[in-house]
DNA sequence: TTATTAAACTAACAATTGTTAGTTTTGTCC
DNA sequence: GGACAAAACTAACAATTGTTAGTTTAATAA
């Protein structure tokens, strides 16, 4: 069994759960069936039961892939020692970078982890609240160290991941801005605002 | 009959969508079930169709009765004359004002507008692609007078958007920032960026 | 009181849901 | 070919869904 992620062999399994991914992000947890995914598959819903333990499960796996994900770069960039702007720029990249490498997982992770079951929601949300408690601070000390502007810093918090999170509703791979000029662009206005001074 | 709007009188009907729409920001629209939304309201489920035509019925009042509201406003704020920043800090308020006034008609429309039935969902669409249009032209207008720094305009404006949606995920009546303090903090935050200089 | 209307109720429907049990097909190694 | 496991299938289940039909209750006007 491959369990590294360094390979490239896409078991059934990974297959399912991409195709899930997809239709959940089209259709919302809920009302993307079984029936549905199984069709995407090529296969009859209860095959899906070969591969995996149920609809719950699937979601559980997004979620938590995608979670386990931001939980380790945090701490990459957290302990890095940089200054509060850089650790900034870089958590704005790093949205960036998995909002538009995995960008159907993403929108399911974003949008659908209410549906997860218990105990699973409260693990969810006490790994978002450890990141947001860590995201807060960057901004805190930044303000103490004189880098950043007296602005509230949960206002900024939220207003930067809620400005890269709305991407999963507009950007298109391969269209015009590409992932470049939307980062440039991004922290560009974060940073420095709009206003031509 | 009322349908002023100004007047005080809650018909049943607004019970109605009123605790409808806060089921619905609550599990989404296809998991909150009309038996919910009947226990809600202290009812049976099928006393609610003496109301209302149908669940897509109640979807389909709220993103509208909101959507109409916002191209309301943005025709006033467009036709005002004002400098694209001053038209664009109106704006920034605005979608603030109605996102925390009618939080939750607002989480419903923006996040349960896909479940719209054809033709409703088209033209919920047309709407909307029409407002982004008035406001990326704002935008540009703003650039071009150079008003605005060289930020793609897509890019400005739906950073904008996100970052005033996701007020949605964290703000609470009552508790700190409020209102005020959110609307001057965004939009320091958008216009001047958060770098101290 | 009586007639009328609004708004609740009970009971049921057809369709759809996630899931299970049991069976058959497919592919691989000896 | 035979054995074995992986992965598909068919058929069905119990529960839940939005909605309808028909009936009863409550409120209002004459």
């Amino acid at each position: 069994m491959d369990t590294s992620g360094a390979n490239i062999t896409k078991t059934r399994k990974d297959v399912i759960i991409h195709e899930a991914a997809m239709l959940i992000r089209e259709k919302g947890y809920v009302a993307a069936t079984m029936r549905d995914i199984a069709a995407k598959v090529g296969v009859e819903a209860a095959s899906l039961y070969n591969h995996i333990k149920s609809k719950q499960h699937i979601l559980h796996e997004i979620c938590f892939k995608l979670a386990d994900k931001y939980t380790a770069q945090m701490g990459r960039i957290d302990d890095s020692g940089e200054s509060a702007i850089v650790k900034l720029k870089q958590l704005i990249e790093l949205h960036i970078d998995i909002n538009t490498k995995y960008s159907a997982l993403s929108t399911v992770m974003n949008d659908e982890w209410r549906h997860l079951n218990e105990p699973h929601l409260s693990r969810f949300l006490e790994l978002r609240n450890s990141y947001e408690r860590k995201f807060l601070r960057i901004i805190y000390e930044g303000k103490e160290q004189g880098e950043l502007r007296d602005i509230n810093p949960k206002v900024t918090m939220y207003s930067i991941l809620g400005s890269i999170r709305w991407l999963q509703n507009w950007y298109t791979p391969g269209k015009q801005p590409g992932i470049g000029e939307i980062k440039q662009n991004i922290t560009d206005l974060l940073l420095s605002g709009m206003v031509n001074k």
